[in-house]
DNA sequence: CATGAATGAGACTTCATTCAT
DNA sequence: AATGAATGAAGTCTCATTCAT
């Protein structure tokens, strides 16, 4: 097993006692799933890469679903949610000034993690739409808890005549799309061309600050 | 079959003849693999839901992946492709003289063809990362079309001094995620949420507008 | 397949049209669900005796249980129901004027079907335990068909002052259990001893009459 | 685990060293098997409801099947055994002058052992056509011992004149047929009806002797 | 003695595909 | 063209049993 790789394991799981095989699994499960998809990819494919027999899996995952389950919800509950709550509350507390220092540190503070986690990420984004439970738990974070953030964020920065006045849920919408689509075209869909993460971090903070900052 | 479906099926195959049964296969197929995904939808179960036997889908499409594509490309095809084609060549020829003028017709147009080909976007976005021939559809159609036209387009208003100097390629990849950012919560995140379109439409222009237009 | 395997399969399912592979399916099925009970037979195994591949089997039957109740149901609905409707009716009918004839009757042109049909109804007693549904097949047509049917021939019997006075259903029971006891001997238990048919059942209808008929 | 419970343990295997565990898993094992069937009772099963290790049990018996003999065996050695062995030498030493003093003797003092050792006999009697095992000691016990036994204070019986003269096998055949159609009605057919069981015990035994008995 | 992780054979079942009708 | 019975490879999962701790 690689550093890089056991630290993703430990960063997701580190909670839990995991056996030395039930590590394996996991780790050759997000490879498969995130290479072929959840559906094509077979236990027995999975026991193979981990170097496990195949009822071992079934030992620690009653169901391959089971499987996913563990991989996909820490990354839900300890990935997205610490972002929102960790990062949000510096901005909250005052201690990014002005939203563009928020959005920088977001931004950048997550890429690493972003990073590391992709595979794992991508299952998600695969899954959500087919098994309900993700659905939910999805939509209980970014609609209830990421919006509902980010809108008192908004209306705080309203307040201090930083941000234009449209409805806090449009200007949540429009930052929060801007950065994912940042993201997700540097990561998923184009991560082989070459890019200056700084420069375009910053062209992002920039186009969203022209597009919803108020001018005087 | 209810007319609006068929409509979906003649705005996808018209130009092929289709027998009836084909129709209803495809029908079925689309929402089939639309609501449980491609690898989890089973050839026999289409053949329930379309009313026919097992045999006929492969009399029409040799193989189960015969059947997605035929459903897959022709959205790229016909589609996307005029998408770009049609409209921009408008924005080229000068049809539009201000950009949210072309930003406005392009998203109110297709709002109604995304709405109705919904489930096969769908299907297409599912199966981009696994299957490596719509995959480099894909990448032909968007990069290089896509992303080329818009680019040119794009260094003709920066010529005139309506977008701001930043490189094309940049220009280009927030304009369009922040136009999928909007259809895509509009349509795929929250499509039971209350929207005003006109306004939000309205509102995501002005954002990309601010966000990128040059101000004397 | 051999003739009187033929007859047996078309005993129990001539209603229903059965595919060849069917029949040899069912066949297979009754000889190791007998031999080596229910939950101890695999499908492979079956499919092997039967000379079919073991996707076949699920075709025809859904799951190992369907197979199971395919087999067994038909016994209960067909064998065992005529045999109490058409018998007793008779009897009700005073087709018999003394139960002794009736007995004999009843005993003798079941026995042919009894050892046709053993290995199922071999089946069907092991499996009565475990099988809610069978079990609740088999109370209703013992319990309240068999016993209700028996009670009312007995009671007339009783009136005609050939049967002692106690509760019909205990009579009922003695009789059914000598009757049972007598053809479990003859075929479940020591099915290879020398049984002198006729001679076993006129004493088992000697000790009925002896132990339940009234002398003056 | 519950006094009566441990009495049974303790009526079966009182003379073998059992520790705590082992008792557990037997009661464990006997009441999954009674319930569900050997074969499709899992072993893992059997632990969770006894409350050990999985490995534990194979510590004690070596396989499945060990562990089903070291159930089943007792059953047929202490007490089907002594209740030919004690009871019947009663018989033959003239402590029953009266057949039916005996039968009615029998049948009393073994409801209270049947009713507590019906798991026992449920799974014995499910089991003895799978297991050639337990099939000849069966055959052996009932076929040598019982039905020789019987028969030989039939005949004592028959000499006295209280026994009418048909060949003792058939006698035997015929009164434990009815004795155990009683008990079989009583506890494993129809166990939750109202039974006046002293009635009912009774009335068998004067069937029988009706059936059987010499009358001048 | 006891544990429980690990095993691998094999259970039931699904499914894309073929082919005789 | 259409059918649907048949296939057999492969899928998920179970389970009796072993063995290092």
């Amino acid at each position: 097993m690689f550093e890089q790789e056991e630290m993703l394991i430990q960063q997701l799981f580190d909670e839990e006692k995991l056996t030395e095989k039930q590590g394996k699994i996991l780790l050759a499960a997000i490879e498969s799933f995130s290479e072929k998809g959840y559906a094509s990819t077979s236990t027995s494919e999975i026991a193979k890469k981990a170097g496990v027999a195949e009822g071992t899996i079934f030992r620690h995952y009653k169901t391959k679903k089971d499987l996913l389950m563990a991989i996909v919800t820490p990354i839900m509950a300890k990935v997205i949610g610490p972002y929102i709550v960790n990062d949000f509350d510096k901005v909250l507390n005052q201690q990014y000034d002005r939203i563009e220092d928020f959005l920088r540190a977001a931004i950048d503070n997550r890429r690493n993690v972003i990073k590391k986690l992709l595979p794992v990420v991508k299952i998600m984004l695969q899954e959500i739409p087919f098994q309900p439970e993700l659905r939910e738990q999805f939509i209980d974070l970014i609609a209830k808890n990421l919006f509902g953030r980010v809108s008192n964020i908004i209306e705080d920065y309203q307040k201090k005549g930083q941000i234009i006045d449209i409805p806090p849920a449009s200007v949540a919408r429009l930052m929060i799309t801007s950065v994912m689509g940042y993201l997700f075209s540097r990561y998923i869909l184009f991560p082989d061309a070459l890019w200056d993460d700084e420069l375009e971090t910053e062209r992002t903070i920039q186009f969203i600050m022209n597009g919803l900052g108020k001018r005087e």
